[in-house]
Order: structure tokens, then C-alpha cells, then sequence
DNA sequence: CGGAATCCGATTTGATACTG
DNA sequence: CAGTATCAAATCGGATTCCG
């Protein structure tokens, strides 16, 4: 895509993931964290309740859903919407930056399962050569 | 892309991240993994010595480093070289398979860095709203 | 240099219970 | 329904020590 950038490292950019102390290190971990990815992964498909969301995110806690719900909105990628009906309701859907993260999310994730035959497969054999120990 | 597929889910994949029984979620994981994450990309622009790796990923342990390879190794992504010299001399380079996950996962960071700018401005207006509550 | 092994505190996670 | 509060358990992660 962009070939004047990343040569050999992020030289011009004033952001930078490797660097210990770049805010955009804990972005990345709340996107790329274990229910970060599959919260981001989920609401890809549309707007969901939280419950809802609690059932596709197959494993997740109430208490993970919602922490991990709480830093994906406060990072601008998730927007919730709340209506102060009884029973209540809430919705939570990407932003359009949440939507390109998403995206680049997915094409990572399907990447991943299209590929597991091959990982499983290097298990295998990585087993094999070093055995059980 | 291809619009065929992930019209409601993967239903048609044999391997589904979302379900958590599946093997391809504990791949994701190694990949998306705080320390996974970084020394894929570090990895990216070539192959490297362990402590040069520890250099570059910024704040990782001997011990963290370690357990990541060895997972990425195992799951086929990373290639350990190890020559039998005095002293050692190791070096650890990217597969190909590893090679292709490292770009999904770099256009990820790049975009996270790139939009760090819109991330911070929406914290601020959060803790705005909500306040330091 | 390139690790493995151990110790141990800090953090994360997950049930469970409780609230509006 | 949509969470928050709490507590115990599991995991993480770093410092240290030791080895080939």
C-alpha cells in the first residue's frame, strides 16, 4: 500500500507501539486484548445489547464484557446508547474509527482461521521434534 | 473484499474464534498477545538475535520474550536458528505464514497509530462527560 | 550470549451476589 | 435487562540465579 513508509521503523511518525511509554501501546492492547478483539470482532455485524453481545462473545464474563465495553468507548471506538426505558435498554455499536479498526481486526481473525490447519499442523510437528519433553 | 462470506457469521468456516472451544482462539491470542504483537512486528524488518529482540520491544522480560517465541515457534509463525557456536549465536526470523500474519497485524498498528490523535480527543471529551466521576 | 528454573508480588479474571 | 461490588483463584511478569 504506502511504500514511502516503514522502511526499516516508524522514523517520522509521532506515534509508535514499541516505544515503552506510547499511549498508542495501550489503545493497541485494549483493541488487541483478549475480549477487545472479540467485542471489536462481534459488533462488526451490527449494533447489540449487552446480553446479547454477552452470548456471541462466547465466554466472556459480565463483569470483562463491560470493563472492556467501558475502554473501547473511552477510546472512541464503540458508542453506547443508552435509553432510560423500564426495563432498560442499551445499544453499542462501533464508531466509523471503531469500524476501521474492526475491520483490520477481521481481516487478521479470518486470516488466523483460514490458516489453523497449518498451525495445527506445526504444532504437530514442533511436538514431534521436542517432544513431550 | 469477498462478499460472499461473513454475511452474519462464519458459518461456513470449520474454525470460529467467537466459540470457545476453538483452537483458533488460543492462536489469536499468541498473535494479538501483548508481547506477541510487538515481536511479530519487530520481527517484520527481519530476522534478530534474542537480545536484539529484547531491544526493540521496549519493557519485555528475558522471560516474557522467551515464552512468546516459543509460542509463535510452536505455532508455526516464527523460525528459530540456532547455531552451535561459542558463544551461541541465535537468530529468529518470521515463516512465511508468519511473515503474512505480521502485515494483517502491522496494518492494524499503523492504523492504530495513525488515528492515535482522534483516540486521545476522545478521551477527553469522555472524561469531559463523565468526569474523573 | 541465550536461555531455563525458581520465587513471589502484582494484576487479571471469573463466580457470585446485589442494585436500579 | 444492564450493569456494579466483592472476593478467591489463576495468571502474569519481573528479578534473580544458574547453566552450557
Amino acid at each position: 500500500m504506502n511504500s514511502t513508509q516503514q522502511l526499516t521503523e516508524d522514523q517520522n511518525l509521532p506515534y509508535n507501539v514499541f516505544a515503552k511509554a506510547c499511549p498508542s501501546r495501550g489503545t493497541l492492547e485494549h483493541v488487541t486484548g483478549r475480549w477487545g478483539t472479540l467485542t471489536l470482532g462481534a459488533l462488526h455485524e451490527g449494533p447489540f445489547r449487552f446480553n446479547e453481545l454477552r452470548r456471541r462473545v462466547d465466554g466472556v464474563s459480565e463483569k470483562m464484557l463491560s470493563q472492556t465495553l467501558h475502554a473501547l468507548e473511552r477510546d472512541g471506538l464503540v458508542h453506547r446508547e443508552a435509553q432510560p426505558t423500564n426495563p432498560p435498554r442499551v445499544d453499542y455499536e462501533l464508531t466509523p474509527l471503531g469500524r476501521e479498526v474492526a475491520e483490520r481486526l477481521l481481516a487478521l481473525i479470518h486470516f488466523v482461521e483460514g490458516r489453523m490447519d497449518d498451525v495445527l499442523e506445526a504444532r504437530r510437528s514442533y511436538e514431534e521434534t521436542r517432544g513431550t519433553r
